[in-house]
DNA sequence: ACATTGAACATTATATTGATTGTTCAGTAT
DNA sequence: ATACTGAACAATCAATATAATGTTCAATGT
């Protein structure tokens, strides 16, 4: 918008951006490595710093605080989850009933995926919560938003009906619940989960279905 | 079965039973009171004596352990649930709709109640599991199959219609998970779980109603 | 006989201390 | 200027010693 500078100077500071932003990378995957074996607590800022070879000070210079790191790395986590999900919901090849049997499905895929490999999670979790408190609520809020476009697509093909879509798909995400909560999804075996939502869905997907009769 | 003892023996037999059921009695309800208030472990035996005016040794001649103590408590509260819900299952004049309501609807208030007197309630359910792993599982067996019995009562008049009854009554227990287990219940407004409840039941009511074409 | 207890023992919790750790910042190197 | 470090400080953790607790049992009273 202001004068231009040197043809030199935006490819140096374009260079210098780049650095600093594989630096961070660096600091978040030695750290995701090391917290998903040894959990939030019993990985040191030593020991991250260490993984990068510097010095534990020169991490402050891309994260305020150790907590960050997590909460960043839960970002991505929730927003890569986001994405994949937006994707299913966005398939016009898939009947809008498939595309949410998909999207529950892909949650407890995910969730199961993260459970298996960290066996601190919930360390993890309850440290994201109380650093970011609207991270997940934020995150539910748009699964349900994805949710209700999907549904909104059902009702324009006449396979849904229902009285208000952000409402259905809110009891959509309740009832599934159990599907994506880290704890359930811990204890109980994948399989048996897998197959109750399928049973969940089909139930709630007979009532979402037009034609029942209100 | 043998020589009948003197006219005063079962007297005193039945007096002494009773009072030591009046021990236990007692000893339970100190107990109840002193987890309530303080958790598990930071309840003593001895404070659980001292409460009864009696020594620590005495309460073993009544309770195996002190884990014993609130596995009996545990099992009445769940004892206690069963006979409300299987009331709710058993009455004639609802529909087998609204009693699938009422009874999603009774475990929801139950839990609640349990959670906003019981601060510590996480603790003891962590004790109960490790020391009696069935009691849990066993309960929620008996719940699926009270379920199953009225929907069984809903297709017989017509109202449902499903493939397999114990299947949609597990479908209908998973997918109300929500709204009777304590860490949701804990951390979520009640009133936000009792209206999310009857719109998950809505849905799979509406899904389990006759005449949507399978 | 039966209910109860105090003392004893092994285990678990608590408190105290010294060592680690998270975080800051003045200072060095590039 | 910018990336980085080592030393310093307060807060947290680990280890050890000490006290409490759960549990048992021989002994006591009823």
């Amino acid at each position: 918008m202001s004068d231009s500078p040197t043809l030199e100077a935006p490819t140096r500071a374009a260079t210098a951006a780049t650095k600093a932003v594989d630096v961070r990378e660096r600091i978040l995957e030695a750290a995701r490595a090391r917290f998903e074996r040894y959990g939030f607590n019993k990985t040191t800022m030593n020991e991250i710093a260490g993984d990068c070879a510097m010095s534990a000070a020169n991490i402050y210079r891309y994260f305020p605080n150790k907590g960050e790191i997590v909460a960043e790395g839960a970002r991505r986590w929730l927003g890569d989850s986001e994405r994949a999900l937006r994707d299913i919901a966005g398939r016009a090849a898939l009947s809008p009933a498939d595309r949410l049997r998909r999207m529950v499905a892909a949650r407890l895929a995910r969730m199961a995926d993260l459970v298996s490999r960290h066996p601190h999670l919930d360390e993890l979790i309850a440290h994201v919560c109380q650093q970011q408190p609207d991270l997940l609520a934020d995150y539910t809020r748009r699964v349900r938003a994805l949710i209700a476009g999907v549904l909104e697509d059902g009702a324009r093909a006449g396979d849904f009906a229902f009285a208000d879509a952000a409402e259905a798909a809110a009891a959509i995400e309740a009832a599934t619940a159990m599907f994506h909560h880290h704890a359930f999804v811990r204890q109980l075996a994948l399989e048996d989960l897998e197959r109750d939502a399928e049973r969940v869905m089909a139930l709630l997907l007979r009532g979402l279905a037009k034609g029942t009769g209100g």
